[in-house]
DNA sequence: CGGTTTTGACCAGCGC
DNA sequence: GCGCTGGTCAAAACCG
């Protein structure tokens, strides 16, 4: 699970939408991506939480066998996300706790990206950020925040 | 022209 | 058995 205020999370990979569903959970639409590599099976959702606009569950399914697929980058999945730098997510934890009209606009300048991949739907800033939110992803955040990003729990172990 | 996104339909699993 | 929800596919449209 990952948290984002932006909803091009991002992480060095290339991904194609193949499907979106109304959750129930939450008014926002989930996100169904998978990597364009034929190679790896990767398959992401992207739901954004009911409670904060701001924040994007992002859930990865398989591994990726290869590295960012031909990235400007260099071939490591670091971001262009404050939030991100360092990490993965864990820093997030502590970002939530900033204001919101400083949340998105600031750490996500336009990077030089090639692709379409920021077309950074501006979120709606928190009008009222909630601080319960927060912790309700929190816990899972700081617990399987890195790994658990892209590799499910279960297969860790590998 | 190729690749990606969008949207509706279809199907399977689960709960009541 | 029915209805609901979630997940995937496929065709058309769009963009670079």
């Amino acid at each position: 699970m990952t948290k984002s205020e932006v909803d091009n999370l991002e992480d060095g990979y290339r991904w194609r939408k193949y499907g979106q569903k109304a959750v129930k959970n939450s008014p926002y639409p989930r996100s169904y991506y998978r990597c364009t590599n034929s190679r790896c099976t990767v398959k992401k959702r992207v739901e954004r939480s009911s409670e904060d606009p701001t924040v994007v569950i992002t859930t990865y399914e398989g591994q990726h066998c290869h590295h960012s697929a031909g990235f400007p980058r260099g071939g490591l999945v670091i971001s262009r996300d404050a939030g991100f730098v360092g990490g993965r997510l864990a820093p997030l934890a502590t970002r939530l706790d900033l204001p919101p009209f400083q949340l998105p606009q600031e750490i996500s300048p336009p990077p030089p990206r090639p692709s379409n991949y920021l077309r950074s739907t501006q979120l709606p800033s928190t009008s009222s950020r909630d601080s319960r939110a927060l912790q309700v992803h929190n816990s899972a955040d700081a617990d399987q925040g890195l790994l658990g990003d892209i590799v499910p729990p279960g297969m860790r172990n590998r």
